[in-house]
This record gives C-alpha cells, structure tokens and sequence, in this order.
RNA sequence: GCCGAAGUGGCGGAACCGGCAGACGCGACGGUCUCAAACACCGUUGAGGGCAACCUCGUGUGGGUUCGAGUCCCACCUUCGGCACCA
C-alpha cells in the first residue's frame, strides 16, 4: 500500500488515464486532418509506414515517438499538420509464414494490420487513421499496376532477357540495391546470377538528376551514400576492330575506359563471361576451356566472383583485334573480373596502369607496356600498376603531353576518327521489378501469340491477385501454376493470351504511398491534382538510414517521373528528410529473438506507460546515432513525469511575493527553457528537450521544497511546462492541462511564445582565470564592462594572491563568461 | 582498399561561434518514510592528494596554433556505417 498521504487518484498512475484520453481523442476525431483549415498552412509530416511484420517492435516506438513529438509541435505552432500511417503489407515475409503451415498470406497479413494498428494507436500518435493505406489492398495496388502502365507507356519500362541477382533461398530475383556484399538482403543467402526474362524500370534514364541532390535538405551522408551508389564516371567510349568479324556481323568490340590516356598501353582485352561476342568468336581450339569456363562463372556465386583477394582467372578465346591508334593486335580474353552489367561488358586491359590488369598479366605471362611515365622512371619493369598521372611515352604523336591532357586529346582524335568518343558511366542499374513470388502486385501485361506484349488497360485494374493459390517456393512464379490466372483473353484482339505470372518488387509500392495519404479515397486516380497541389511534396520526413538508396532513391525516381507526367508539383518527393538511427538490444547488438535481446515495447507500456516510454526514447541519446535500449534507465524519466505530476496537482503555498529573487528567476527560467526546448526540437534535439523540461521540472520541485511561491508566476510556469509536456507525452499533458483548468485539448493550443529577452538574467557569474586557469567566480552585471569585471574580480583575494606584484600582459573579457588575466 | 561518421566519468550522454568539461539521467553510496520494499522522497558522486581552504591531473594517442582547445591544424590508433574487380 502506498504510504503517500495523498490519495491513490493524486498519484500519477499513467494507466489510469492513457487509455482514456486515447478514446476521447478518437471519439472526437481530434487527428483528423481536413484538406483546409482557416488560417492554418498545411503542412506535411511523414515517418516511413512499417512492414506487417505481426508485432510492434521498439525500432517502430524509436521511429514513432521523435516523429510525432515534432508533428504536434508544428501543429501547435499553428499548422494543419497531414501525419498519416499505414502499412508497407506486400512482401515475403508473408509467404514464408503461410509456407511453415500458418495461415495464408492474406489472412497473416490482416490480422497483423489489426493488431499493429491497436498497438500503434497505444503509443498516443496522432495518426489520422482516416487515411490509412495498405498497399495490399486491391484499391491500393490497382494504382501500383497503374503506375506501371504509365511507366511503360513512357518507355521507361522494358523486359529483356539478363543475368539477374537470383536467391536461391527466397527463390526470386533482386534487383541490384537488395545484394549486399553478394548476399540477399532478406535472408543472407548468397545470390547466383540466372539468365531470365526481367521486368526492369529505366531508372538510370534520372541518374543525372537523382545524382543532383545538393540542394535537399537531407543529412550529409544519405545525400553521399546515393551519390556513390549512383556513381558517375566520365570517360570515353573506345572502338577495337575484331581480327575477323563475328558470324553475326558484328566487326568491333566497344569498351568504355575512365582512362582515354592510356590507350596507346592495351595489350590485351578482357570480355565478361556472359558477353555476347563470345560464343561466336571463340576459335574451335580454344571453345572447350572457354565454355568450361563460362560454365563455372555462371555457377559462382556472387561472393565468390567478387573476392578481390582471389588470384585473377579467365581463359583466352583464341580471338583477337586490332588497337586502332597504334595498329597493334591484341588478344582476346574473357575473366570474370569484367562485369556483364557495366558499361559494355568489356574491358581494354592496361596492366599498366590499372591494377586489376596488371594482376592478370602477371598472372598469363600477358605484356605490360607503360604509357603514363612515373617521376623519374628510367625503363625498369614495374612491380605494380602506376595509376598516378604522368608524362605520355610510347603514345606516338601524344608523346610528351601530361597524362590528365591526353585523356582530353585523345578521346577527341577518336571522335574525331569514329573510333569512339567521351562517355558518361553510371555504376546505378536499371531497377529490375520483377519478382517470381504470389504475395505481390501482379504485373498487369498479358501475351498474346498474335499482339505480343500487352499492357492491361488502366480501366480494366487491377489484375487481382488469386487467393486460391499454391504458394510453394519453386523457383517459378506461384501465379502460373494457377490456370485459371494465366489464361486470359487479349485485351487488344480478344484472342487467347496468357498472363504475366510475375509480381511487382515491393518497393514499387512504397515509392508512392506517400501521395497516396493526400487523397486516399479516390477511385478515379492515384492521387488526384488538387490534393496533390493541396499537401506533396512531403515537408518533412523521418525514417530509417537503412533506406538511404533503395526506398529513398526509387521514390525519387518516382516523383519525378510523377512530375513530368504533371501530376506532381516541385521536383522531390522529401524537402527535408532526416534519418534516426538504430536502437539496439541492451547487449548493444541488433535485437533479435535469436540472441534473445529484445525489448517488447508492450512491456514497457504496461510498466510505465506510453508517455514514459515515448520520452525515455527520445531522452536516451541522439537520434540520429541511435544505441542500445538501457532497461534501467527509464525509471529516471518515469520519476521526472512523476514530479510534474507532482508540481501541478500539489504546488506549494502560493500567494502573490515581489518580483524579484526567486519569483523572477522562475519567470526567467521558464523563457530560457522554452527557447531550449523550441530550438532543440526543430534540431531533431529531443535528448536535450527532455533534459531542458527535467531541469524546469527541478527547479519547481526545490520551489515545492522551500514551501511558497508567486502564485502567478508559478501557474505561468506550470501551464507552459504542461503545454511544452504535449508533444512528447501527450496523454499525460492532457491530463494535467485539465486539473490546471486549460479548454480541451491541451493538442490543440498554441505553442507558448518564449522571448530572449525574459531569458536573459541580471547578473551573472563569470569565471576569472589567470594565465588561462580558473582561480575565481565573480558575480557582475550581465551587461557589466570590461573595466568593472576586472575590478571585481582584482577583489577576489584569490585572484589577488596570484596577480600581485606581477606585470599584467593582457585582460581577455568575454562577457557573460571569463575574464583571463594574463600576467608574467 | 576507398568514402563517411564517431571516440568525453562505472554507464547513456551534454557543452551555441575556441571561453568555467561532465548539463540531464542511470547506477553506486548515504539518508527519509516503511514490518519490508518500491515505479516514493532528500543528499553525495571524474581521478588523485590534503584536516581544511585548496592543489594537481583529466575529453582515443602524439605533436602544433592560441591568453585559452573536447571544439581548430598535422600525423596516427580504434569503433561503427556505406561501397567494394564498376574498367
């Protein structure tokens, strides 16, 4: 029993009153958030929506808090802030679920939405749940088979039969973003390549506009992180004439090169395994090693063909051409060290000057001829590549000419001869979308024997996706071991076709749920003009940094295509995007059921309560770098609710004392908390929000100690820590907005103004040092010269004792802080 | 290997523009209330020395600039994140 005099309904019991203003809240529709509202700009906040993964986790409570403590920031700063949620429900995790025996992936992935959607509402955001979306919702994903139309219709969709990242354990492809180190992101599987028939997006079409990202206000390093995924190198297109053309006519091997100066160096060429020219110009004594060995890289997996480490292979064809600038032959090779997907599929080998090359010539006994002179070389055969700028030697007419000149010089002589030219290479692949999986959007394209390829007409999504399936990962499309689903009717000549049997990667659907949100409803477009011209782009958007390239860069590609289809204003989906980090376990490691790390966030809620939970989150630390849950800790936030608690239900005697000592102070300190607070929450600060209003806090709690107080100036200090409290712990701030008399909703009051000059104090201390260290504190008008700083502080005996009788070289005065004293 | 971020008490972290290092909180220690506790409350808490007032040291390491450096410059070490045979 608590031994509190007061009573149990004093105490702060936040289960006592969480669940309740929740329910007024959405009885009232308090989050509702219409197109307009007089006198109130519109504005847009976004945290990324969640994967239907079954359960909350604390990452969505880490995401959640900080996000939704800023939207009703702006919203008491006078905005119509749009902060919708939904849920990103499309995707395999579902399947797997369904394929262990659980339900199908339908049923698992409804029930999850119902039960995450009850545990969000739990963390008090005020989600406006009037415009939820699911993006495995027919009236949801008809519109994500839409966009794939129009992107289609503009040429910016093809299919083509490649060598595709393949899972073997997912059992579809990826596309290039979702291999990291030549593994699945999903499932840490390492990926094969298989030649397959692929859907892709002409993404690199925007790689010179994605790549100008300068102006965004993103962080930094999400900004760098896709600038180097894109990857932009300039260079030059070079010409090599085949020995003898190849059966299909083909007469020249094209390669791209960052190093144009280097030509006159090639001694040899390298194609990728999976070139096209080389299967045909194999000469017969060399086709068994070449297919032997064509064989093997197909094989390989990703990991194993990427390890630098690995001693150079390939094999020589057999084959060879011509140097055009120096008339020189050159053979043939195919390594795997050349990569199918970039630039041409060929290499022209300088060893060198190129590391990679040098390595395989060492390694076939291939000729290094040196073209770029290193400082003071006299002749001597070099050990390793020199990639260093230089003097031109053994270039015939470009002999002499600096390095960095030549690459200038000589890209243009082959232009000028049509042997090549300049080339701009960009490391971004086209996006490959297709994924052999059910639990998908289904791509709407259907074959006809007799018209081809087929687009499903707009009016006729979308395809709907079976649910009568088996789902069994085969390695082939679940959709086209369902009849029923494959056979269809050509919508161009009404003859028999079949269906495209492969799904959209779910990424697709996640590059446009964000406008999806300004007009959720609406059945006659994706999102209709006037909403669209109403909230996008996203003013402000919040989310994970795992998402820097992937999510982040597709919905950029989304937009724009968006916008030059008009549908769009601006140029960029995110003004302002920000990126928390990660919390982890308390072990300071990922959480995982595995390591048996994790926090359930329903826990803490029922230990604390949501508002403790929420501040705890945003107290531990910055939130950009995230860091590992402390389960202690958070008693300290909960003790620091309980003492607002207790400063406004039980305040000291209060009566009306002069304004000055203590009375003043406490009007002064609550300004210079607010200025604290609003500055660090519009600096995604919210560590040092928390501990702002925790040192108000105390600063009421030793008045509350001392007895008495001004009644006015306490109550005006209540109200607005009550009102800052809104924010970040919003049930717990409507409760104690009430008991202090404040109209319903505390939400929907104005954020307080604070002012400098209230902040500003008097007299202050100042530290004076001599020669540089602390030997004193003085206290002196805030606004106090130079001359009568030192003149307090020449009264410290402390001071005295070190100064006397010694020269002073120099006084250094900053006001407000030190005074230094400089003696011999 | 390349690119980026960061190294501060026992722990999470704070410190605006170069100006009193360690705000705020956890933990620990001491105390209050309590049969006992606690998600209650009060106090102390960087290290070393001193009876004390005080003194010395201290922000990854070594150097430098400055009256003054966690903050700026140079070199290095460590950790984390991204990329990685991209021609």
């Amino acid at each position: 029993m608590a031994t509190d005099p007061r009573t149990e309904t004093d105490r702060y019991r936040p289960e006592a009153i969480e669940r309740r203003w929740q329910q007024r809240w959405e009885a009232d529709r308090l989050h509702r958030t219409p197109d307009r509202v007089e006198g109130r700009p519109n504005r847009y906040h976004l945290t990324m929506f969640p994967y239907t993964s079954g359960d909350l986790h604390v990452g969505h409570w880490f995401a959640m808090a900080p996000s939704d403590t800023l939207a009703r920031y702006f919203r008491m700063r006078g905005h119509n802030v749009l902060f919708p949620f939904g849920f990103d429900a499309f995707g395999l995790p579902a399947e797997n679920a369904a394929i262990k025996g659980g339900a199908h992936p339908k049923d698992w992935t409804d029930a999850n939405i119902v039960r995450m959607r009850e545990q969000l509402k739990g963390t008090g955001a005020m989600f406006d749940w009037e415009r939820e979306v699911n993006t495995s919702a027919p009236d949801y994903y008809r519109w994500t088979q839409w966009w794939f139309n129009q992107f289609f219709k503009r040429d910016l969709a093809y299919r083509r039969r490649a060598p595709a990242n393949f899972c073997p354990s997912c059992n579809t492809t990826l596309a290039n973003e979702q291999v990291v180190n030549g593994r699945c992101e999903r499932c840490d599987t390492p990926v094969e390549q298989r030649d397959m028939e692929q859907w892709f997006f002409r993404i690199t079409n925007y790689a010179e506009e994605l790549l100008a990202n300068e102006s965004l206000e993103w962080p930094e390093h999400v900004k760098l992180m896709q600038r180097n995924w894109i990857g932009r190198s300039e260079g030059a297109e070079a010409a090599f004439a085949l020995e003898r053309p190849a059966p299909d006519g083909t007469a020249e091997i094209r390669v791209f090169t960052t190093r144009p100066d280097t030509l006159h160096g090639v001694t040899f060429m390298v194609l990728a395994p999976e070139h096209a020219l080389v299967e045909q110009i194999t000469t017969e004594p060399q086709r068994a090693a070449v297919r032997a060995y064509v064989e093997q890289a197909r094989r390989a997996t990703e990991i194993e063909r990427q390890s630098t480490e690995r001693p150079k292979t390939g094999v020589f064809t057999g084959a060879s051409c011509v140097n055009h600038l120096t008339g020189e032959r050159v053979p043939i090779w195919i390594a795997d060290y050349a990569l199918a997907t970039y630039g041409t599929g060929a290499v022209m080998a300088v060893p060198a000057h190129d590391q990679r090359d040098f390595e395989f010539a060492q390694q076939f006994g291939l000729p290094v001829k040196v073209v770029v002179a290193p400082e003071g070389w006299n002749g001597e055969p070099l050990t390793e590549a020199y990639v260093e700028p230089g003097t031109l030697v053994n270039s015939l007419a470009f002999d002499g000419q600096p390095s960095e000149n030549g690459k200038r010089t000589i890209t243009a002589h082959l232009q000028q001869r049509g042997w090549g030219g300049p080339r701009v290479q960009y490391r971004l692949r086209d996006w490959l979308i297709s994924r052999q999986r059910y639990w998908g959007a289904p791509i709407p394209v259907v074959y006809c024997d007799r018209c081809g390829t087929v687009l499903v007409p707009d009016d006729q999504l979308p395809v709907e996706l079976p649910y009568d399936v088996e789902f069994l990962p085969t390695g082939q499309s679940p959709l086209s071991l369902s009849e029923s689903f494959v056979q269809t009717i050509c919508p161009d000549c009404e003859g028999p076709a079949r269906r495209e049997t492969d799904t959209m990667d779910t990424f697709m659907c996640s590059s446009w749920y964000y406008m999806r949100y300004a007009d959720p409803a609406n059945a006659a477009a994706a999102v209709g003009e006037a909403a669209a011209k109403t909230w996008l782009p996203v003013d402000q958007y919040t989310g994970g940094s795992e998402h820097a390239v992937m999510h982040l860069l597709y919905s950029r590609f989304f937009y724009k295509v968006a916008r030059d289809m008009g549908l769009v204003p601006g140029d960029e989906p995110f003004t302002r995007y920000y990126s928390q980090g990660q919390i982890l376990g308390p072990d300071g490691r990922r959480m995982s059921k595995s390591r048996g790390n994790v926090v359930a966030p329903d826990a803490q809620v029922a230990q604390w309560g949501a508002d403790t939970f929420r501040a705890y989150l945003m107290f531990l630390g910055p939130w950009d770098q995230g860091g590992p849950y402390d389960v202690e800790g958070i008693v300290g936030v909960h003790r620091w609710l309980n003492r607002v608690w207790n400063a406004v239900t039980d305040p000291p005697a209060l009566r009306a004392l002069p304004d000055a000592g203590e009375t003043r102070e406490l009007r002064r300190l609550v300004h210079e908390t607010g200025l604290r607070v609003t500055r660090d929450l519009e600096g995604f600060q919210f560590n040092t929000m928390i501990a702002a209003l925790m040192e108000l806090t105390n600063h009421l709690q030793r008045l509350r100690d001392a007895g008495e107080a001004d009644e006015a100036a306490w109550r005006e200090a209540v109200e607005r820590l009550v009102l800052m409290l809104a924010p970040p712990c919003p049930h717990v701030a409507e409760e104690l907005w009430e008991r202090v008399g404040g109209a319903y909703s505390v939400h929907q009051q104005a954020w307080p103004a604070f002012d400098e000059t209230q902040a500003r104090r008097a007299t202050v201390q100042i530290a004076v040092q001599v020669n540089g260290r602390v030997r004193g504190h003085v206290e002196v008008a805030a606004d106090a010269d130079e001359a009568a700083a030192r003149a307090a502080a020449e009264a410290d005996p402390r001071v005295q004792e070190r100064i006397s009788g010694r020269q002073v070289a120099r006084v250094v005065y900053v006001p407000g802080r030190l005074l230094n004293i400089v003696v011999q």
